[in-house]
DNA sequence: GTCTATACTACGATAGAC
DNA sequence: GTCTATCGTAGTATAGAC
């Protein structure tokens, strides 16, 4: 369908080179169609660029799904399940960073630099909802009960994550490697889940030096 | 000086906008003088963007020096000597990327997404020295003599404070607060502080698994 | 050195043919 | 629905006045 393939090459597009960088002229072309094409089926450049976003973040949705439902919020979990459950959606956000369409990650990164409709419409749809959960449970794994002690972990947390097609370019040079292979990006999500272990245990030891 | 103005300005409109979204005849106006000054004194566009990118590698080689010093790597340094000067290095990261101009860290983040010549300048000429560094220091630190886990860890470590302007809008919209002020600042500086104590912790651990 | 004027290119939007 | 043609705008580069 040449809406679908469009929205594909325009994420790929836009992620690559950002709103300006991109030309509606150049992705139409690569679709194999005329400019006007764009105009038609999303109204305009803004129109696409939203459609992809939205298109990103129920992709992402869509994915990041199991891992969230295993991770429902309940009145009595411990806080060894709330830490799985943690592990769990970090591992899967890991994966959707990494795996799929690396478009998504830095569309996604452009948008928090010069957030525009958006970034409200995936922080709003996704990102916000994904978050919050994660801090619930930070808050159920660890005991602590200030929120933003919470937040502020969930933050760097999730840092190590983005780093990882933000940082995309660094990451290759220092690693010296054309590409981010499966072996690097698995021992990556290893460091990071024992990262993930080590600062829960390290937070509720804070908890427990407190006043 | 006109020229130091342009400068100033350029650094901060290619952060905030990229190479593409930021145009010279905005940046010249905002300077308070004509676009072909910008010709004139950087040759064009792309000059005044290399400029831009030699600038802030500069600047921020020259902040980061005194901590970088304090963590030269000599023959009989002790692990809790390295870890102090990571420490060090990693807290005088964090005040670089989150108090000096915004804009240097946009910039670096937008040249990883979409390299040029400006990413070769500011990894060759400052941030490559700087992550070996790091790394060498938390090979000292915990031992691990694999220089591919300890690659990753600094990754990691680094990616939590990329976030923080990376991300910025994210951890903003989390946080429910209008602007990264000074106290949202120290927590996640401590929090960072903590979570790499924790996580060189995990790694003396984990060398100590191994077979 | 700095500015004005101009040339040229590429973009996005739009109208109209098919 | 899709394409071609055209318009207006905004971009960079350049030449020349001061």
């Amino acid at each position: 369908m040449l809406q679908q393939r469009l929205l594909d090459i325009a994420i790929a597009e836009f992620g690559a080179k950002g709103l300006e960088g991109a030309s509606t002229r150049g992705i139409a072309k690569a679709a194999g169609t005329a400019m006007s094409s764009i105009t038609y089926h999303y109204g305009g450049k803004e129109g696409l660029y939203l459609a992809a976003a939205d298109h990103i973040a129920a992709q992402i949705g869509e994915h990041m799904a199991p891992a969230l439902e295993l991770g429902a919020l309940s009145p009595g979990m411990t806080a060894s399940a709330a830490r799985t459950a943690v592990q769990h959606i970090l591992a899967r956000f890991i994966e959707t960073m990494g795996t799929k369409n690396s478009a998504f990650s830095l569309f996604i990164v452009r948008e928090q630099m010069e957030p525009t409709e958006a970034f409200d419409r995936i922080y709003g749809g996704l990102m916000g909802k994904l978050l919050e959960t994660i801090v619930e449970l930070v808050r159920i794994a660890t005991g602590r009960q200030d929120p933003f002690a919470c937040e502020v972990a969930v933050l760097t947390l999730m840092g190590q994550i983005v780093m990882l097609r933000a940082s995309c370019a660094t990451a290759l040079k220092l690693l010296r490697r054309p590409s981010l292979d499966a072996d690097a990006l698995s021992a990556l999500a290893a460091r990071i889940a024992a990262n993930t272990d080590a600062i829960l245990d390290r937070m509720i030891a804070e908890r427990q030096e407190l006043p």
